[in-house]
DNA sequence: CGCAGGATTGATATTACTCAACCGTGGTGG
DNA sequence: CCACCACGGTTGAGTAATATCAATCCTGCG
């Protein structure tokens, strides 16, 4: 069975509220974010894929959020008939989605935190765990404003935040979009 | 086949954190709710159980939170092993799991809010959702603190906001647990 | 060279947190 | 029967932190 795959570049939209589901989208390569429009107008990013995740779940009904490239990435479309069908696919994508939950909620005691600084570096260990590390660097293709969507603050926080850390030599940037942090974020 | 369940009462501990999964336990009756204690002490609410509702997913392996009963609840504990066999109730279990994602994402969601007249509005909703309504009421069985715990706001900010619109007439209270709200909460 | 998008920095105001006192109720025991 | 206590809830005053508004800086690119 040949798989169909498609590529997209950054910045691009992978698909949007309201469409149907039917094809189940794993990233092959690349990073994707997952984002809804809040009715303020405010957007929120609700979740980050890496290689190996799948971006949703819905066999049939609507989508409910936008998914769109950060890098460009490789895109597989699994027929959803074809995965649920088998019991050891099944539990395959349950591991999957079990994954996913436990994302969801560090996201959530992430964004309970009451400083920023708590908060930002929950989220740059929870970047670390969706967009994977290699040896100590972590690959950061967010923009500040899409840093602040995701973790529920403004883009000038974050830039101070990050500006301090970067004095402080607890962050270095390495290039435009990889940073090596020194893990213990403590206080 | 006989299902084992067990009732518990208010404030019982259903499973703590290390426990290992193996039997998903479902609500058959009563609220629960699911937390964690993060490296601060800090406790978070990750989510709320309503009738219908598993409790988790975990197959096998270690828990990663904490559920105690909200209200006197039964609990029912499906054996994993029977569930993921059968491709229908594989497609049962995906269905309940994708509800969960979604939930946690207008969790995510609604802590992105800037002010906390917002976040507790949108928590009405959510909290509606989870535990279920009644001909237009809601049934809200937790503490300010345990309200403040979900929110990600204080205990004393929960209790201002609260007093305020129950001053404006748009949260009325009609037992210990049980309030009516007018759902336009906008601004 | 000039432009556009993102990032930085500054000044100010708002807002929710913090600390603290007090209230109300239900339960217990003298 | 009443005193007392424990617990959750309410209310107040002051503070610290972040949102907001606004100006400026970079940098890549046409």
């Amino acid at each position: 069975m040949t798989l169909p795959v498609k590529t997209y570049r950054k910045r691009e939209t992978i698909y949007r509220t309201g469409d149907s589901g039917g094809y189940l989208p794993k990233v092959l390569s690349g990073a994707v974010m997952l984002y809804t429009i809040c009715d303020d107008g405010h957007r929120q990013i609700v979740d980050l894929a890496g290689t190996g995740d799948f971006l949703h779940f819905d066999v049939d009904g609507e989508i409910e959020h936008f998914a769109e490239a950060l890098t460009e990435s490789q895109i597989g479309f699994f027929p959803a008939s074809a995965l649920m069908g088998d019991p050891e696919t099944a539990e395959y994508l349950v591991d999957q989605m079990r994954a996913r939950i436990a994302i969801e909620r560090r996201h959530i005691t992430m964004m309970a935190k009451k400083s920023a600084h708590q908060r930002l570096a929950d989220f740059l260990g929870l970047a670390a765990e969706c967009l994977g590390t290699e040896n100590g660097t972590l690959s950061l293709p967010l923009t500040r404003q899409q840093i602040a969507d995701y973790t529920g603050l403004t883009l000038e926080t974050v830039s101070r935040t990050f500006a301090r850390w970067e004095r402080e030599q607890r962050l270095v940037k390495l290039d435009a979009t990889t940073y090596r942090w020194s893990e213990v974020m403590a206080a």
